[in-house]
DNA sequence: AGCGTTACAGCAAGCGCTTTCTATATGGAA
DNA sequence: TTCCATATAGAAAGCGCTTGCTGTAACGCT
């Protein structure tokens, strides 16, 4: 029925062994042998077992990518950066590696079983994109199964995630905090003194260190903040509508709305028109991430941007092995603030 | 070292053979050895070797999705939909699958690649998303490839592609010939009559098809189509862009652009607005396929939505056998006219 | 009581590959 | 010529799991 490695070995005339090593070359064998081999593959069409070879071998050639949401480029941008890096068809390694990427749409449940079924899968490496979920039974299973999938040899890098100490992962940490701070601080310096903030989900590192930044912006200014003036949603256009109405019900005063990430902020400018608000004459509008439609915003959004890209390729590279490993196993990438027409000094000002 | 089968067999005192089937669930076991083998599973921390249980059961997990660009919200929103449907963990099926995002890049060679790669690990079933590439060449490499797979036993489906006939693959086509001539249709309808096309890349089923649709539509209403309205670029913003500026070059009389998707579209809107043009008041502009930003652009975007959640569920479903495949293993799926903002009557009519 | 069923559990034969160890040439070096 | 590297090929033992087939109690009938 399906042809297997004794086919072709019975076709070429040498033993099983020797078209193994034909295939994974990894042994002499006469130039002569492994034409003849090669020959046979082709002609019969061969197509190696993985699983087979993967159980022999006790490696497979999988690896895991684990992504909040796929449908948000954030993550998809990472996610094509790390894939190819890590070597799959096109990539520049040699080893045919395939990328398992994991939707785990930001639920505990998931991303735990994805890491299980990654590790059944013997995952030569694994990646975990964006940030993490802030709960702590859930952390400690985390780095439970970080430490097992590290201890059996199979690398495991967060990018965009908070270091995981003693599990053995190496981690691209993005400076959300710092981000958030010089945000936050650039709408200071135009003059606003009353900022509204759209937060991501309460249990995500992410929405804690942004909103930290902000947070600490304004206490370095002085600025008593006024508990109305944050309203926690998801990291979406949707929710960035919704808020951005709440935040001018609790105070039609504010003169920047400051978003979670960029489509929340779309979402927020969307608001304020609707309100009959002009941006930036009446609102500054700030985002986060500088994901490649922000530009296209009218007026374009002022918002940090992440090294999406550099940052997954990184994470690729050090996920296969092909770049060191940061000092301590830690990396901190840092975002640059992208002042643009969303941002104006305020009217009252 | 690692903990296997028998290890967890040992310790339950079962056999080997009983342990699989309380893993697997497909034969009768009794309660109370049932719970005697979980506690020692639990105990014993075991995780299933995927590889040697997909050699011996001659079946694996994996479902392999193929997308042009990962990148892209189009192919993110897909492979979303259907990761959400073939039972990961969190889908509603039972048996726990592993997706695998694959991104070509919309390269003949990696598109094959991957399939081989697919083919290798025995993937229970591949979805194939977005436009193919027109090669004649490349078209019957993949077709055998295609063939080859669901003689195997993988269902293949093909998810926003043209059907793929004598292959076994069972294909949910977007209807983006109709869709494009009901834009332009609508554009004209306004009074249109000088209408720049800003394509795909040129061997693409996608762009095709949408042009085709364009250029019916002219044709429907006696308009001539002047060939230096027809600039090809990728399916970008930053193509967008400039094809835009060089369509203004060619003809700066042009009232309405119609781009090859959304994020042509919101390119094309920059360079309008760069080259001191208002929208729609001087020129309008249309897209195709309806991402989340196309409502936040401003003006919000006229353009033809895709049903891409509902496709690529369908798609998951019928890859993992949930859902009967369409009569004749072919079903269209059309777009709707979405008209907003961007489109509005001529100028100059 | 005798016997066919039914419900479990175990045996053992692979699944298709990798890899260690062994065998056989072949070609110098002595 | 003799002997030992060196190069290349094969034999065979698994890798860890699934599953067809074979027991063997326990049960319900007649």
């Amino acid at each position: 029925m399906t042809v297997t490695l004794a086919d072709v070995a019975a076709r070429a005339q040498v033993s099983p062994a020797t078209v193994s090593r034909v295939l994974n070359g990894n042994y002499p064998v006469a130039a002569s042998t492994r034409e003849r081999v090669l020959k046979a593959v082709d002609e019969l069409d061969y197509v190696l077992n993985g699983p087979a070879s993967a159980l022999a071998a006790a490696t497979s050639d999988l690896v895991g990518i684990l992504v909040n949401d796929i449908a948000d480029p954030f993550f998809g941008i990472m996610a094509s950066a790390i894939q190819s890096e890590i070597g799959g068809p096109g990539g520049r390694a040699g080893g045919e590696r395939l990328a398992v990427v994991c939707n785990t749409g930001g639920t505990p449940e998931r991303e735990l079983t994805y890491l299980t079924l990654l590790q059944r899968q013997r995952a030569a490496a694994v990646v975990l994109t964006g940030g993490a979920i802030e709960d702590a039974a859930h952390q400690a299973a985390m780095d439970a199964k970080v430490r097992k999938l590290a201890e059996a040899g199979t690398r495991v890098v967060l990018c965009g995630r908070p270091p995981a100490p003693e599990t053995g992962a190496i981690a691209l940490t993005f400076d959300n905090r710092g981000g958030g701070q010089e945000l936050t601080e650039h709408l200071i310096g135009l003059g606003h003194r009353r900022l509204g903030y759209i937060a991501g989900p309460e249990e995500r590192t992410t929405t804690r260190h942004r909103l930290e930044g902000h947070r600490a912006a304004l206490a370095a200014h002085g600025i008593e903040e006024d508990p109305r003036w944050t309203v926690h949603g998801r990291y979406d256009r949707r929710s960035g509508y919704e808020a951005t109405l709440e935040l001018l019900r609790r105070d039609p005063s504010l003169t920047a709305v400051v978003a979670a990430n960029d489509s929340v902020a779309l979402g927020a400018c969307a608001a304020l028109r609707d309100s009959g608000l002009r941006i930036p004459d009446d609102v500054s509008v700030a985002g986060f991430d500088d994901l490649p439609f922000s530009i296209d915003a009218v007026p374009s959004l002022t918002t940090v941007r992440l090294p999406l890209a550099e940052a997954g390729a990184r994470a690729g590279r050090i996920a296969m092995g092909r770049e060191e490993a940061p000092p301590g196993g830690i990396a901190s990438v840092r975002g640059e603030l992208m002042v643009r027409g969303s941002s104006a000094v305020p009217r009252d000002s």
